[in-house]
RNA sequence: GGUCCCGUAGCUCAGUUGGAUAGAGCAACAGCCUUCUAAGCUGUGGGUCUUUGGUUCGAAUCCAAACGGGAUCACCA
């Protein structure tokens, strides 16, 4: 059976050609009929008047009359300010709800695979709030994508080498008293992160005299290169506003940092990384092999997962020969100093470096040469960066670079780029101690999960165990889908309370809204026969908007997955379940007498808990059979 | 300063290629459990869609400018 949107669309066209002759590809406005006006959908006849040559009131009332003698399943319309507004018979609207399925179709192999980059941490401390997001959306994205026909591969890029790994190895190695995560307790990824605070906190206090002497114009800690960038700062700092002193107080700051002794450390330590000294690369080892095992337990509770784990330390050097290629081919130029940049005024961009004159590679050229390496391993026909929108111009400039150079898979290059999240006191900020650990969030919302049910009294019929589980899939449900139902490339606001709120629009209301369906499913087994004669089924509202609602599942995840936007299916989600408590309200199941109508409506709340499941699922929301 | 993103109810957010009288939830107030799960349902109040101009049958949506918020502009990643 043809999907009923498009089928209408199809027919619509017969009639205008009979109507007006050949129509040409003149796309014709469809859209669901709003919930005020009688209807099931709409057509905008304002941009047929030239076709006509009739007012927007007679070109619908002739298309309506037209469409209706010659098409059986056409119940009725009407006409309102141009508007045409047919309605459909029940029974076409039930035969519908007969075949539908909220089931995927497998991937199809045919099309080129999209990759999909989420969550890639760094290694120095335990994820917060804005990987949170990252995750959730990547996961979410991924399932939607792969629920439209595609084949998605899942990768993580890990940031596991580099100066911020080092500040917290160096920390351990001076303070850390040999303490493992087994020996203190600690998840590992904490316990690095505990160093790294560590090391920021020792730094802060050698820095500082520093910068108080810098800002005397004393830069007797500096050596010459910092002191003549130093100078340079100082020097507009001492004429600057107050707004743009605080601005350039930063970079001074930057630079008493690097001057600090144990900065230098770090910095040493980083070289003999590189260099493949024995004894640090075994410590760098150790410590991250702690951040991964707490890595791995914040995953499982998040409920994502990867398909192929990409470390920075294997791929760090790569894009220097992509770069020396460019460099022949004449796309990008070397200066004197041995530096190699790319121009891209042309584009209203500046110049970019993409290799230091020392020859050592920058972020864009690690990113430049990973994406290529994918590129030659899957062959993917998209690819899709879920980073912060903090990387906007990262990532503009990496597609272009790539697309200058002439490769052509560049062009399926997205970057999914997400706004900050924010809590109700404003930003997060590591140095201020605001951030919202992953982890310690995670177990908030499940335990107010458990509260919130207490309260309610819903706990007697299970074990301790299944108990646990709901629980976890309430608390879960609720902190996804309050993060997921916003529009992915707003700002949003966190709010800690809210976010584990169990009315309205939340997950844990879609879930009851799936609880509910599931007992009367259950309860009905041996009370309503499956079977029913369509032709029995009398047409009744909120009847028929549930099976509108249902169509519109398929086109909701096609979007989502074309714009890579979850928040199309959450909120659709929401919508289905706001009208089945509607429908739920106003007519009972099991207590109908009329076997026919209990029957289709046991069907149309089946068909309703499947989608729901299906949607949240997406999501990564796991729906309870009982709660 | 250049570039990019955002601005919708007290708060958090919807509003898919321009379509009819701009919608939800939270918060406030008023109802509904002898009836398939009240984590629900129904109702009331709440708006200069930041402002101004433009485009047209028609603008929250497109264009321009102003105002407000944010990001970014490293031989950091």
């Amino acid at each position: 059976m043809m999907k009923p949107e498009q089928w209408l669309s199809e027919a619509l066209a017969k009639t205008l050609n009979e109507l007006y002759g050949n129509i040409g590809a003149n796309p014709l406005v469809i859209q669901p009929t709003r919930k005020d006006v009688e209807g099931d959908f709409t057509l905008v006849c304002f941009g047929l008047t030239k076709l006509s040559g009739k007012s927007p009131a007679q070109t619908a009332e002739d298309i309506g009359v037209n469409f209706c003698n010659t098409n059986p399943e056409a119940d009725s319309f009407n006409v309102a300010n141009g508007f045409l507004n047919i309605s459909l018979t029940f029974e076409f609207w039930i035969t519908y709800l007969n075949q539908f399925s909220p089931q995927a179709s497998e991937p199809d192999l045919n099309v080129p695979p999209v990759m999909i980059e989420y969550s890639s941490p760094n290694t120095n401390k335990p994820l917060h709030l804005g990987h949170v997001r990252n995750n959730l959306l990547g996961a979410a994205v991924a399932n939607i994508v792969s629920a439209s026909g595609k084949k998605v591969i899942k990768v993580n890029l890990v940031n596991d080498r580099g100066i911020h790994i080092c500040k917290s190895m160096l920390a351990w190695q001076n303070s850390g008293k040999n303490e493992t995560p087994e020996s203190s307790g600690i998840k590992g990824d904490h316990l690095a992160g505990k160093y790294y605070v560590e090391f920021d906190k020792s730094l802060k206090i050698q820095a500082e005299p520093i910068l108080n002497k810098v800002l005397s114009a004393d830069f007797s800690d500096l050596d010459e290169k910092q002191s003549l960038k130093a100078t340079a700062i100082l020097e507009k700092y001492n004429t600057s506003t107050d707004d743009k002193k605080e601005e350039l107080k930063g970079e001074l700051k930057l630079i008493s940092n690097s001057a600090a002794p144990l900065m230098k450390e770090a910095a040493e330590m980083l070289r003999r990384w590189e260099a493949g000294d024995e004894a640090t690369i075994q410590l760098w080892k150790t410590m991250n092999g702690w951040v991964y095992q707490g890595f791995d337990v914040t995953y499982k509770r998040l409920g994502v997962s990867f398909d192929k784990i990409y470390y920075e330390s294997e791929t760090y050097l790569l894009g220097k020969e992509l770069v020396e290629n460019g460099v022949n081919s004449g796309v990008l130029y070397r200066k004197d100093d041995g530096s190699v940049w790319i121009d891209l005024t042309a584009e209203g961009l500046d110049h970019k470096l993409l290799l230091r004159s020392d020859g050592t590679s920058v972020y864009m050229t690690q990113d430049l040469g990973t994406a290529l390496l994918r590129a030659e391993e899957y062959k993917a026909g998209n690819y899709v960066y879920v980073v912060g929108n903090e990387q906007d111009y990262h990532f503009k400039v990496l597609k272009l670079i790539l697309q200058k150079l002439g490769y052509s898979w560049a062009n399926g290059i997205f970057h999914l780029s997400y706004g900050m999240v924010d809590l109700p006191t404003g930003k997060m900020k590591s140095r201020e101690g605001t951030v919202v650990d992953a982890d310690d969030l995670i177990d908030e919302v499940i335990a107010e999960a458990k509260k919130k049910s207490e309260e309610l009294g819903k706990t007697e019929t299970s074990s301790a165990e299944e108990l646990a589980a709901l629980y976890e899939r309430i608390g879960m449900a609720a902190l996804k889908y309050f993060i997921l139902k916003v529009d992915p490339k707003k700002r949003m606001v966190f709010n800690p309370e809210e976010s584990i709120d169990i009315n309205g629009n939340t997950g844990p209301f879609i879930q009851y809204s799936y609880a509910r369906i599931q007992s009367v499913i259950r309860k009905s087994k041996g009370v309503v026969d499956n079977q029913y004669d369509v032709k029995q089924i009398e047409n009744e509202p909120s009847h028929r908007t549930l099976i509108r609602t249902l169509e519109q599942y398929h086109e909701t995840i096609q979007a989502a997955a074309n714009g890579y936007n979850p928040s199309l299916v959450a909120n659709y989600a929401y919508e289905l379940a706001k009208q089945f408590n509607h429908f739920y309200h106003e007519f009972s199941i099991l207590k109908e007498e009329n076997k026919q109508l209990a029957a289709f409506r046991l069907e149309l709340a089946t068909k309703t808990g499947e989608t729901l499941k299906c949607a949240m699922g997406l999501l990564g929301i796991e729906m309870p059979e009982k709660m």
